[in-house]
DNA sequence: ACTTGCATACGTGTATACAATCCAGACTTT
DNA sequence: AAAGTCTGGATTGTATACACGTATGCAAGT
């Protein structure tokens, strides 16, 4: 490697040493495909990637396998990559995961968060909205599945925690193509603030209902607004 | 590559053309860290393996990696692979995983099981169980692993299916160490039809809850005897 | 005897060269 | 003119060589 290796914006995080070269790849470029700068469809090609990052195609081809088997990227063997398309039938198995492991990991959060989640979940419940601007939008986004991920982390489960962070994810590229934008009804927070009172009170029939109510919402809308925009049904 | 490649063990498979060679390695690596043929905690050398498969890093990298997201193999950086050791905790989170999953899967399957599939997974129900020799109890855990996918399957959302062939796979090893063998009190057959039946009945609630009764019994008798074998916590 | 420092060997991390495969376009043939 | 075939380029799949980091064993000093 003959290139300094650009270093990765992460907020607030310390990022000691340079991160191992995989990792940095895979991570900027799961960026890229959630924020749609690389749209679903597109072509990618290790050559050039490989130029763009200045590295050479072994660390790249690791984390593109990485995307691969997070279906984020499809790879036709011995054909090419392509940024993986946004399906309705996807995004509906995406919100029928959702809505099966998100409740009762709410339930489970309401037995066992600290005083400490608690107060760190209120923090998180309220979310600045501005869809007025990209970067707003984009916060919005971020600070959702942020206070989502942050009540399955409070049911003590890492396994549980990886899968809705990855299924978070996946939700994030739809919503970042401004598809259903303008139909947001109202600040989610509102929403948050009575499943974060649901598991202060440590009622866990509660939290599961309204989590499930919450993503179900949500999950309809976007599911509508892609419908109108034309996207396949696979 | 200058070796003929081993034909994988594919039980049924067709098997037409010969597999992509890291599929084939993960797959064959995989097997033997299932079947506990590779104990937890041994150490995985790539040079070793790649004289004892007659290939070389590249593709056998691949597949250390695929395992190491899927957490059968950990890697220490610049230090080298262990097999992932098996450990009460992750047991355990294995096990509220598949309650939190396979509950609900079993609801959707009685909506949308069609006529095939219930025929298929009453012919998957029975398990020939004959724990007194080796080859009889894995045929036996097998059929069983074989019985719960068949069920999520038929939930019709491939997404869930992943997650649940993957969650049975970490099941499988502490139940190959002959770990609660003895203990096994009678074959599940029963219980699984009781499960078909209640899918043929379209009853969803009854689906759910048996299957939950289900995992939650077979997932403590494990669980206790693993405790008792001196497994560690973490 | 125990600790500390260094040298060496071992194993992973990265780069690059080579082989196999697929696709596109042009040419030939019917 | 249409269809089939062949050839060239592009892109992934695999192998291998080199660079770097880590651990281990030995020796010297306390």
């Amino acid at each position: 490697m003959n290139l300094v290796r650009p270093s990765l914006v992460e907020l607030g995080s310390a990022e000691i040493r340079p991160t191992a070269l995989p990792d940095h790849l895979y991570a900027v470029l799961k960026q890229k495909i959630l924020s749609c700068v690389l749209l679903p469809g597109s072509r990618l090609v290790e050559k050039t990637l490989c130029d763009e990052f200045g590295v050479s195609r072994t660390p790249l081809r690791e984390a593109l396998n990485r995307l691969n088997h997070e279906e984020l990227v499809i790879l036709q063997p011995n054909a090419g990559y392509r940024v993986a398309p946004i399906t309705l039938a996807g995004f509906r198995s995406l919100i029928e995961l959702r809505l099966i492991i998100e409740p009762p990991a709410s339930a489970l959060a309401a037995v066992r968060a600290t005083p400490a989640d608690l107060a760190d979940l209120a923090a998180c419940a309220d979310l600045p909205y501005d869809p007025s601007h990209d970067q707003g939008f984009a916060d919005y986004c971020r600070g959702n599945a942020r206070f989502h991920l942050r009540i399955v982390r409070t049911a003590r489960n890492p396994r549980l925690e990886n899968l809705v962070m990855s299924a978070l994810d996946l939700y994030q590229r739809p919503t970042y193509l401004r598809v259903g934008r303008q139909l947001d009804p109202a600040n989610p927070s509102a929403r948050h603030r009575e499943i974060v009172a649901a598991l202060a009170a440590r009622d866990a029939d509660q939290a599961r209902h309204l989590m499930e109510q919450h993503i179900r919402r949500g999950g309809e809308r976007i599911l509508e607004a892609m419908a109108a925009a034309g996207y396949p049904e696979a």
